[in-house]
RNA sequence: GGGCGGUUAGCUCAGUUGGUUAGAGCGCUACGUUGACAUCGUAGAGGUCACAAGUUCGAAUCUUGUACCGCCCACCA
């Protein structure tokens, strides 16, 4: 029986101890001696609300906590929260409104404080109820991006790459959002395939005849400022440096020559917005176009528009400028048109192409060695196929808008001098109360950061970073991060970045990217769709167990979950019954033990000779073995279903099932052999306890 | 528009380098309940592995094409 089990399962290991230590503790255990694993918790929003994506996320992290811990390893797991800039601003604000008040009514000391109390409130609950599913994390060790120590690191970030001219500010082209009010990254843009129109309209050029061009976005028209067509374009060779009168907003500008246009699209004639655009921003620039905004921070129309659109909203405009055109008699025609228009990824209105102010860093220095990383091989993703996304994005990376106008978060770390003639502009690690440069008035600049540009810290501003501190030493780098596909853009791959750039090394060597869970029609669960599964809900009716043997056995690596929100009892079938299924073998084979079993190994003088063990007694140890063996594979290739199905299978069918029937009447009364039954039940039933103690932990730790 | 994944039993899905009768859970059928468990047991039905062609002694598995579904990326107005 010993040489069937893996040296991990010696019950006088490590293992064992940590198992009288969960008892009594309830607790993670303490890293204190062993190899280092480390896994990163993906941090919820303070804000959030438990669902099963954060089921089936935690469920995963905690297996492999557990596995490795009982290997042995001093595992560390860490949990932690981020602020969410814009969602947690936008929840306060909803709060505010319903006083009748807006956050600028407050002011924004006033606010930030009703955000913090409202953190405050609600902050823990979505780590109270991860915890309430299981998960072992190092609790003492919680991290909230917004705590001193994580926002010391942010600033030391900041100044770190202003310092190295990889933060930089400037007027471009960036996605916004008229709700919330603040400039997005491209990330938080989601593109959504739409069915929208395009219509192609004429404009009059001096001198007489017409262009024809095409738009989605009538409304930009107003802020026209020129019309480009290629330079090699036969059909538009004599126009070139000609005026056209752009109708309704009444303005003359010039036709213009670029290779950006396609000639093959559309009428091979384009109209340029340059601060709605940012192709257009760009061709403006090559040709010296006036950028025009044509609208307010809420996308109504604002600036020098004709007063009849001012304060309409821009969709309203839309409609009334085509209106004008027809009126006009200059629409050539409107066609239905399948392109992809970006959503705010918080509040799901359309984004503007808007041309704004705002920070930004430079990103394809940073990006060189994390793709390296990959490249080489150090960085690997499960399932693979991902990787190549993660590639992908780095060689086409963009430079990273990391201002957002909001009062919740890290304010940027920038003073602007306000002494006339001085104008400088410093970064710095400590408040400033006067410019660095002259002593003169300093002012910090208003906006805050990217909630990501604290998250994309979390792996060494958790441990200590900037200071070298004893964690930092030990826990850096990770093992491996477990997370959703959506983020691995906005985190993951900005994680990695950031280990390049400040630790020298990458964050974690394994990116375990698992799938969403989604109703039987295959969407998303979302509160919106109302086709939610509350994990609590679960837990309460069936167990923490329960909920956890169903998505692990569930789930391949990498494939989607599919439950039936409408059948909560059905989906989690499968771990309810194996749970009780356990617990009752459980009953039956304790029950049954009269004293304390013989050992099936070792040196002591009551141990059972293998000529004392008959042939079903053989044949349960070796499909025990069996189970070991492929279970512990499948946890270390993180084939986590695969070892969820060989326990269920040798737990079920064979022992259960099988040996248990068997060995029926050998236990009753005083029958030869009853004791070596007794004792092969007992080493049996206690392998297959740990071999599922990190799936199952809290039965197993019960019964064992 | 570019890249990628999926299509296997009524349902949700496994199937690890091509190799005997393609598996699991749920559901279904028949029978079974005095002692671990009906959230159960025993037995069983159910699949031309999306479609077409090809490679091979042999294909769910490899190649090509087609059709649906889905994901990621993208400044064709």
């Amino acid at each position: 029986m010993t040489s069937a089990l893996p040296p991990q399962f010696d019950p006088r290991s490590l293992e064992a101890k940590l198992y009288a230590w969960w008892a009594d503790q309830g607790q993670f255990a303490p890293a204190a001696e062993g190899d280092p694993y480390v896994i990163m918790l993906p941090p919820p929003n303070v804000t959030a609300q438990l669902h099963m994506g954060h089921g089936l996320n935690q469920a995963i992290q905690d297996t492999l906590a557990r596995f490795e811990r009982m290997r042995g390893r001093a595992t560390l797991w860490l949990p932690g929260t981020d602020h969410a800039g814009i969602a947690t601003q936008n929840m306060v604000e909803k709060l505010v409104a319903k006083e009748g008040k807006t956050r600028f009514d407050l002011g924004r000391e006033a606010f930030e404080r009703r955000v913090w109390d409202y953190v405050g409130e609600t902050g823990a609950t979505i780590l109270e109820q991860i915890r309430a599913i299981g998960s072992s994390c190092d609790w003492s060790r919680t991290y909230f991006t917004l705590d001193p120590d994580l926002s010391r690191a942010v600033r030391e970030v900041f100044v770190r790459l202003f310092e190295k001219g990889l933060i930089y500010r400037g007027k471009y082209i960036i996605n916004w959002c008229p709700r919330c009010l603040t400039a997005l990254s491209n990330e938080e843009a989601e593109k959504v395939e739409t069915d929208g129109r395009i219509w192609k309209l004429r404009y009059p050029i001096e001198g007489g005849g017409t262009i024809p061009v095409a738009t989605t976005r009538p409304e930009t028209i107003l802020g026209d400022s020129g019309i480009a067509v290629h330079p090699d374009d036969p059909r538009y060779a004599g126009l070139i440096g000609r005026m056209v009168r752009v109708p309704v907003a009444d303005r003359l500008v010039p036709i213009v020559a670029d290779e950006a246009v396609d000639p093959e699209f559309g009428s091979g004639a384009v109209k340029v917005t340059p601060a709605h655009d940012p192709t257009d921003f760009e061709i403006g620039r090559r040709h010296q176009l006036e950028a025009i905004d044509v609208m307010a921070d809420d996308a109504t129309m604002a600036g020098p528009v004709p007063a009849r659109f001012q304060g309409l909203d821009r969709f309203v405009a839309r409609k009334q400028i085509v209106a004008e055109f027809e009126a006009l008699g200059l629409v050539e025609g409107v066609d239905n048109h399948h392109h992809a228009v970006g959503h705010c990824y918080r509040c799901d209105t359309v984004v503007e192409p808007r041309l704004s102010d705002q920070w930004f860093v430079r990103m394809a220095p940073l990006a060189k060695p994390a793709l390296a990383a990959y490249r080489d091989g150090r960085l690997k993703f499960i399932p693979e196929r991902r990787g190549e996304e993660y590639a992908q994005w780095m060689e086409g990376i963009r430079d990273w808008c990391i201002s957002r106008q909001l009062w919740w978060g890290h304010r940027i770390p920038v003073w602007y001098c306000e002494a006339p003639g001085c104008g400088a502009i410093s970064a710095s690690r400590t408040d400033l109360t006067a410019c660095a440069t002259c002593g003169g008035p300093a002012r910090q600049d208003d906006d805050v950061l990217d909630t990501w540009f604290s998250s994309w810290l979390v792996p060494f501003s958790s441990l200590g970073w900037p200071d070298q501190t004893p964690d930092l030493a030990r826990y850096y780098p990770g093992d491996v991060l477990v997370t959703a596909p959506e983020i691995l853009f906005f985190w993951v791959a900005r994680m990695v970045m950031a280990g390049c750039e400040f630790m020298g090394d990458i964050p974690f060597h394994t990116v375990y990217l698992h799938g969403t869970v989604r109703d039987t029609q295959h969407r998303k669960m979302s509160k919106s769709l109302g086709n939610g599964i509350d994990p609590l809900d679960v837990v309460g009716a069936y167990g923490a167990d329960a909920l956890r043997y169903t998505v692990i056995a569930g789930t391949a690596v990498g494939t989607d979950l599919i439950l039936d929100h409408e059948d909560i009892e059905g989906s989690f079938a499968p771990g309810r019954n194996f749970a009780n299924k356990l617990w009752n073998a459980g009953r039956f084979i304790l029950g049954s033990l009269t004293e304390v079993p013989r050992p099936l190994a070792g040196t002591h003088p009551n141990v059972v000779r293998r000529e004392e063990l008959g042939l079903a007694d053989r044949w349960i140890i070796a499909r025990c073995d069996h189970a070991v063996r492929e279970a512990t594979a499948a946890y270390q290739k993180f084939r986590l279903n695969d070892a969820a199905t060989a326990i269920y299978h040798f737990l079920w069918s064979e022992l259960a099932d099988w040996y248990i029937e068997q060995v029926k009447p050998r236990l009753s009364g005083d029958q030869p052999g009853g004791d070596v039954a007794r004792a092969v039940l007992a080493a049996t039933f206690d392998v297959a306890l740990r071999l599922l103690h990190p799936i199952m932990p809290f039965i197993t730790e019960t019964l064992w």
